[in-house]
DNA sequence: ACCCATATATTCGGAACCGACTATCTGAGT
DNA sequence: ACTCAGATAGTCGGTTCCGAATATATGGGT
């Protein structure tokens, strides 16, 4: 079973994908719709790669022209609707989203990665205004999400909201904890030395380890 | 204060510098090394993309060349080297991606976006599949945190796996706990009616409501 | 009447990205 | 001696992505 590759990569083709399954649409209205809804908290709405991406999609054939008008003489508007390939693959798609985690590298991690490289006064001066600026983050996205739901959205359509929102805590704590551990002495910078003209760091409970 | 844009945005040119600001180094000692410390799993370390952000690194002036070296009839390999320019960039970039979040889109957001569409049963079955999957990675992950640390490596150095590790673990208590409430019926699926041609949705202990 | 900010709707060129390829060298195993 | 997998080192071309530009319509304010 050989898992060919999908036509579409970008995923905001799993949104165009859902939003032809309630109804045709023109690609500018999509990227209204996204917006209406909040989605374009979860996808990346380019209007640039929209077109691409509805390309690629009537390319595959999972979407097709449906109709084309004209309102005066604005640009003519393309009218997609999905087509029974399409409504398949939109499931299997999603199901796999969800079955198969996918490493990402979100611009953190790779920041943490050289966190040494900041001593530990910055480091805790960075990581104390990332943890601010989460807090605010947190606190404005508990308010659209209770705005949104006193309007009679499903609970089930906003459930992203609640795991941007988890997540967002959780690399706040985690940050906290961080801080804390630096100003504790929990956490340790190692001493800085240098030999044969390289850098070489030592442990203070090392005795004749180095690393590469 | 205008906050002229980086020249380089790729995450793989902070690696870069990283590297560079220890020892002078050629491209391919470069993606080595990072393999060699598992930053490969912070960094996504493409070869084409690698020669292309040393590329723009020389064009930013954050680097230079040092040296080019030809060991037998191999390609010959060109060395490079930060510049001060370089040292001060990597600690500003460094810094503000420490300080600063910024909005991502991981594909299990956009998935999540759309689990009403799996409906119930397949969503419960989909996320089972997702937490018993991170279950796993989050094993292995811990293995091979225990593994370099029992080398000697201060902990500093490996401070990100903790992060991506909490993350892990975040993600994973999340989806537990709606599978949970899909199960003991805390979250509901709305009934799905169709009215005008279009869909429109219903929430139980809803009388007149309606969603765009 | 007129202005211009905003909405409507799409196109395009250049930058970024990366898979696949080229080509040589080394060393373990037979 | 010979082979072949894996390491060494980098190039290239085709997507993909997206910022900026284009062009028209609408409506509120003076």
């Amino acid at each position: 079973m050989t898992v060919r590759k999908r036509p579409v990569s970008n995923l905001l083709g799993l949104a165009v994908l859902g939003l032809l399954l309630e109804q045709p649409m023109h690609p500018y209205e999509m990227a209204a719709t996204l917006r209406e809804r909040e989605k374009d908290a979860s996808f990346k709405v380019k209007t640039g790669s929209l077109y691409d991406v509805v390309e690629s999609l009537v390319r595959a054939g999972w979407i097709a022209e449906h109709s084309t008008e004209r309102a005066g003489r604005r640009p003519e508007r393309t009218v997609y609707a999905h087509t029974e390939l399409g409504r398949k693959e939109f499931m299997s798609w999603l199901d796999e989203l969800v079955r198969t985690p996918v490493k990402e590298y979100p611009s953190f991690l790779a920041a943490v990665s050289y966190l040494g490289a900041l001593g530990p006064e910055r480091a805790v001066q960075a990581l104390g205004e990332r943890i601010a600026r989460l807090d605010e983050q947190i606190d404005e996205a508990r308010q659209a999400q209770a705005d949104v739901l006193s309007q009679h959205t499903p609970r089930l359509f906003v459930i992203e909201l609640e795991y941007a929102l988890t997540m967002a805590e959780a690399e706040r704590d985690w940050a906290r904890q961080i801080v804390g551990e630096i100003q504790n002495g929990t956490l340790t910078w190692p001493e800085l030395i240098t030999r044969e003209g390289r850098q070489v760091w030592t442990d203070h409970d090392e005795t004749e380890g180095q690393q590469a």
